[in-house]
Formats: C-alpha cells, sequence, structure tokens
DNA sequence: CAATTGAGCGTAATGTTATTACGTATTCAT
DNA sequence: ATGAATACGTAATAACATTACGCTCAATTG
C-alpha cells in the first residue's frame, strides 16, 4: 500500500478532491465540495492541507492562494524545490524541478548564511495550448 | 528629478512608508500608518500599491501577503526576475538577482512554448545575524 | 492498569486580505 | 470644448485564514 492509506478520512476527501481536480483549488472550493462528505468549517480543510503540504502530497500555491496535488506519483519530500508554471487563462499548472536552479539557489543562502526553511518558484503566464488559442 | 516626482499624493504617501519600514509591511499596515494623511479605505492603498508594483518601485511577496519598496536605487523594470530571502525570524528581505536562475527558468519556459510574464521566487528561512542567534 | 501524551476532530467566532460597485474629479490630447 | 484616461473617495462585500475551546481515540509508559 502507498503511503496514502495512513491518512485520515478528513485527509483522503481532501487529497481526492484535488487530485480530481483540473487545477488548483482554493480552500473555500474543497470545502464547498465536500459538503456532502460532512465537511462544515474551513479549518477542518485547512488542518488536512496542512498534513497534506507537510507529506509532501499537496503544493500551495502562494501567488494564488490555492493548493494542487502534486504531479505523478513521485511524491516529493517536503525539502524539494519543485516550481510551478501556472496558466493565467486556463489555470493549469505544470510542475518541474531544476537542479541548476536549486543549486544556485542553494549557493547563494550558502554565501549568505541564509538559512533556508522553503522556497518558492512560481511563473504566471500562458501555457503553450492557450498561446495558440 | 527622479521619476518619484511622477507620483500622485497617495502613491508618494504610500510608496514613502514602505520605504520608512524596517521590512515589508500588509496593505492594511499601510493604512493604518497612513490614517493621518486622510487614508481611510484599504482600496487607496491597493490602488497605490497598483500603481507602484507596475512601475518596478515595490515589490508584492506573495507568501507573505506584504508588500516591500525595492530595494536601492536602481529601480527594476517590471520584468527583470529578482529573488527574495526572507527572515522568518527577524522579518528582513533581502533583493538578489540571479542570471543563471533566470536563464534557467527562461530556458523552460521556451522550451515548454509557455509564455512567462511575471515570475516569483521567495525563500523563506532565517538570516545569518539570526541565524547565530 | 491508569495516567499521560499526541494527533485528529467539530464548532463557533473572529481576524486578515482583497475586490466590486458607484460616482466624482482631474488631466491632457484632439 | 470634448472625450479618453487616470486617479480619487466611500461603502459594502467577498475571499482567505486563524484562534479558541472542548472532545475522542490510540499509543506509550510508569
Amino acid at each position: 500500500m502507498t503511503e496514502a492509506s495512513a491518512l485520515t478520512r478528513n485527509q483522503s476527501l481532501v487529497h481526492n478532491t484535488l487530485r480530481a481536480a483540473e487545477g488548483p483549488l482554493s480552500a473555500y472550493t474543497i470545502l464547498d465540495r465536500l459538503r456532502d462528505d460532512g465537511f462544515r468549517a474551513p479549518l477542518q480543510v485547512y488542518r488536512a492541507l496542512d498534513k497534506l503540504t507537510s507529506l509532501g502530497l499537496v503544493h500551495r500555491l502562494e501567488s494564488l492562494n490555492a493548493f494542487v496535488a502534486c504531479a505523478g506519483e513521485h511524491r516529493h519530500g517536503e525539502n524539494e524545490l519543485i516550481a510551478f508554471a501556472i496558466c493565467e487563462r486556463c489555470g493549469q499548472v505544470e510542475e518541474f524541478a531544476d537542479a541548476i536552479v536549486c543549486e544556485r539557489l542553494e549557493s547563494w543562502a550558502g554565501d549568505n548564511a541564509f538559512d533556508a526553511d522553503k522556497t518558492t518558484i512560481e511563473i504566471r503566464g500562458k501555457c503553450a495550448v492557450c498561446n495558440m488559442a
């Protein structure tokens, strides 16, 4: 079994909602989609999201105040540096990692004695598909 | 005269508030600091911030929902890619640019036909000074 | 076994951040 | 002068997030 089996009911519901979604969802959108499953309050969602992000199953998109299920099967550790390309038009999010970017940022941190905790990289723009249209 | 002279009264007030601040300020904090200057509503602040960010005089920190005056005299164009290192402890923000990071992200965008509009890079952690303490 | 601890849960209230809507004023090029 | 663009003031509301309180359950451990 995957680690997902360790999730609680609420956590699974939130995780599945995000995985079923086409794109990022806000916490309140998730809440609305889970009303029928007994969700009543924002905190139920935020608590699940906290856990899921700490497990690396979900990412928070800071520039959107929204959340996405981590792409692919490869669950990232909490520390892996992932960049996001967010299409302003269709809402699709592409996730990618770049070793050199990662290295450069770590290098800056090293040079400046900055103890990095969490790094956010988000590119807003138009995806290939929408670029054509 | 600098371009700053082209700013309206409200825009200057907001800009000066940010420049006088030790670190990033939320829109509502700015509002509070400008009550005596006649500010009454959030929109007055948000409108000024919109203008200032489009001029490259102010940056929005997405992971903080807050704003900082652009460091140094070198006003960045709206397009220049700047990274921010944000100390969770003292609130100080360091601003830096890295050509290679920039190049790698542009390269990813090129390869994926993604038309990048605005890119955010924010590192949260502890700064050199706080690291010692 | 009982006591303690830690994670999770439910609910209510509140706090914080941002926008919409509407009308007015000023500036500037035509 | 007139129309377009930009900025302004105010009120209301929407959207996002947290604090506080008390309860349950399971695992640990003394």
